[in-house]
RNA sequence: GCUCAUGUAGCUCAGGGGUAGAGCACACCCUUGGUAAGGGUGAGGUCGGCGGUUCAAAUCCGCCCAUGAGCUCCA
């Protein structure tokens, strides 16, 4: 007689035991109809699973993350099956869900290509109209083993004969296709409606690249139709804002064959890159920081001394010069212990914060390149504090502080904190860790803020805080972030008088709040579509006269906008007052100024903004009370928070 | 680095074994026009690089480089 208790509180009893669907038949229809799992207990189940004791049951349908889940999973078996019928050759290995649909992967002889693609999703489409019903059947393991290695599944044999535990294994069939999985599953394959394969790639069989290279089929897959096509729509807006396209657009920038990962930056993009760079000068001195600069070239043997050699001299830029052996350099904490080791340091100059836009190199790999989010060459706001350990913790308050308005300040009003923690191959004492990573998250506590651990994901010289921020199509970009290490001053001698006469070795904080320059700016073109706050736009005010009498006046105007530092152009090209409007409208100008005979007789603009909005005609004064407003505000969304 | 795809005018792209095409941009001329494209004329390309096949290669084949999507990596 079981007792099914739902997620309201309700209860229904059975007479007899009864399946999830049979308990969403009993509840209504439409439920039934719509049910495409359960939740048992806790446990996700397909709705034929038989309930014969009391239990708590929620029933789930697309309207859940968990119902979308399922979806997203049994498609990825559809395609398995699909793939199966017309090449049978291929081999199933994995077919995970993952964001906004799912993968599978497969061992063929050779990559599937786009043409595949299309008579896969054909297949599926087929195979989807057959509506045939999956069910489920366990198999004690070692059989499962032998069964898919009679199949000629050795990697499906392989997954089975790694799995630890000597639980029985679930199948799922669906008509000529069977498939190792924890399910669940939805009841029937008419159940997929709305589901596209988006492209293939190769793929490492278990994510190791020493492995053979499979063949991996990404696909999407929702609850409706109307869900598939606003995704698709999603895909293609962020596309739209690819900083790569944009750069073009708004010729920013270029990377060219020559230098592969190294950037040419061109007037209109070094002037957001310049300004940007001004202004974390500015907010840095606030803070206390003392801007160095340091060699851009380094011999090796301060490399092989800090540690970097070991572990990454093959992705090191190296040259040698009258026989000595030079490396471009790839970080500069080593060169900043440099800067702290000249004079002897008491312990009354900690804590001692140096900062660089430090210029770094680094051999990345060809196949991971990616605009100005991946580059070899690129410029860190780099900056390390040394200081006591009891410092640690304001040192890195302060920094938060520092970080938090610096990202108001480009219109990024949400961050993420991930806070990781000591990993096991690891330098300094057990104190030492525990005394650092309490400080971490004392200092995020102090300041309330929601952050996560990652255990185990710290570097191996000390714990670390990553800050990661939201763009305006909720994308996470990690940025920012502080490190301690207990490692690095030791290793290069780095020493300061405590108070007792002591020599004692400092704490180095490694910081950074945008990162690196390059990327920061490629998140600000996506996050701003092109359209820069005034502050940081190339051109900030185009002056367009209407015929050529208004030439002087317009010219008059722009030098006295370039006496007060803003980025003003005239346009006095012979072209209608429409045609400049457009172009400059299109390259996103903030203010657009139209001269006309009225203007230059009231002595006068007449402003109009980007987003088309019509100011009025105003005195130049005004005009520039307005511009001077708009670029103290930078990109803060909110006043108040300032 | 690995897999697949791509590389044609400044940009976006079409074409394709027999002298290279469009739109926009550019130059010149006409037009001096009040809030998102006025008109005309013209110039512009070793078809990513190097080899090979062929009477003939931008086109077919091979290698290399770069880019794109993933994978791996990311101090």
């Amino acid at each position: 007689m079981p007792v099914v208790t739902l997620p309201d509180g309700s209860r229904r009893a059975f007479s007899s035991p009864v399946s999830v669907c049979d308990v969403a038949t009993d509840i209504g229809p439409g439920l039934a109809k719509a049910a495409l799992a359960g939740v048992v207990d806790g446990r996700e189940v397909d709705t034929s699973y038989i309930i014969d004791r009391d239990v708590t049951l929620a029933i789930i349908t697309d309207r859940q993350p968990e119902g979308l889940a399922v979806i997203r999973h049994s498609t990825a078996h559809l395609l398995a099956q699909a793939v199966k019928q017309l090449y049978p050759a291929a081999q199933v290995t994995i077919g995970p869900v993952i964001e906004d649909g799912f993968y599978y992967d497969f061992a063929y002889e050779r990559q599937f290509t786009p043409e595949d693609l299309e008579k896969i999703e054909q297949r599926m489409e087929e195979l989807v109209r057959e509506d045939m019903p999956v069910s489920r059947r366990l198999m004690p393991r070692k059989k499962a083993v032998e069964y898919f290695r009679d199949m000629g599944e050795a990697y499906k044999a392989e997954i089975i004969a790694s799995i630890p535990s000597d639980e029985d294994i679930s199948l799922y069939r669906q008509g000529d296709f069977e498939d190792l999985c924890r399910g669940p599953h939805v009841p029937s394959t008419g159940r997929l409606k709305a589901f596209k394969l988006t492209k293939v790639a190769g793929a490492y069989w278990r994510g190791d690249a020493s492995n053979e290279m499979l063949t991996r089929i990404y696909g999407t897959a929702w609850a409706s139709k109307r869900e598939l096509k606003a995704y698709l729509r999603r895909i293609e807006e962020a596309e739209k804002r690819d900083h790569r396209k944009l750069a073009k657009k708004f010729d920013l920038f270029h990377i060219q064959e020559e230098a592969p990962g190294m950037v040419f930056w061109h007037p209109n993009g070094w002037t957001i890159y310049s300004a940007v760079e001004q202004y974390m000068r500015c907010r840095q001195r606030e803070y206390g920081y003392k801007e160095i600069k340091t060699p851009q070239l380094v011999d090796f043997s301060l490399w092989r001394k800090s540690g970097h050699a070991d572990k990454f001299s093959d992705d090191m830029f190296t040259l040698t010069s009258e026989e000595r052996q030079f490396a471009i350099k790839p970080m500069n904490c080593p060169c900043h212990v440099q800067v702290f080791n000249q004079g002897l340091r008491s312990y009354r100059d900690l804590p001692l914060r140096l900062a660089e836009f430090g210029s770094c190199h680094r051999s990345e790999p060809s196949g991971s390149l990616h605009g100005l989010m991946r580059v070899r060459g690129f410029v860190q706001d780099d900056g390390h504090i040394f200081c006591t350990e009891n410092q640690i913790q304001s040192e890195v308050s302060d920094f938060m502080d520092l970080l938090h308005s610096v990202y108001r300040d480009f219109g990024f009003e949400e961050v993420i904190y991930r806070l990781s923690t000591r990993p096991e191959k690891r330098v300094g004492s057990d104190e030492g860790w525990d005394k650092a990573e309490k400080a971490l998250a004392d200092a995020l506590d102090a300041a309330e803020l929601p952050w996560e651990e990652l255990p185990g994901e710290g570097a191996f010289y000390g714990p670390k805080i990553e800050f990661s921020l939201k763009d305006c199509l909720g994308r996470v970009w990690q940025c920012g972030t502080i490190q301690v290490d207990f490692s690095m001053p030791g290793r290069l001698d780095a020493q300061y008088v405590a108070e007792d006469g002591s020599r004692q070795i400092p704490v180095m904080l490694h910081r950074a709040a945008l990162g690196s320059f390059e990327r920061f700016i490629g998140i600000l073109i996506e996050h701003y579509e092109g359209a820069f706050p005034t502050w940081l736009a190339p051109r900030q005010v185009v002056i367009m006269n209407i015929t050529d009498r208004q030439a002087d006046y317009c010219r008059d105007l722009k030098a006295r906008l370039d006496t007060q530092q803003y980025r003003a152009e005239a346009d006095l090209r012979n072209e209608k007052i429409g045609f400049k409007i457009r172009e400059h409208t299109l390259q996103r100008v903030p203010y657009l100024l139209v001269i006309g005979d009225k203007e230059v007789e009231s002595q006068t603009v007449t402003v109009r903004t980007r987003s088309g909005e019509d100011l009025g005609s105003m005195t130049c004064e005004s005009f520039l009370q307005i511009l001077g407003r708009d670029v103290n505000r930078r990109g803060r969304i909110s006043e108040e928070k300032t």
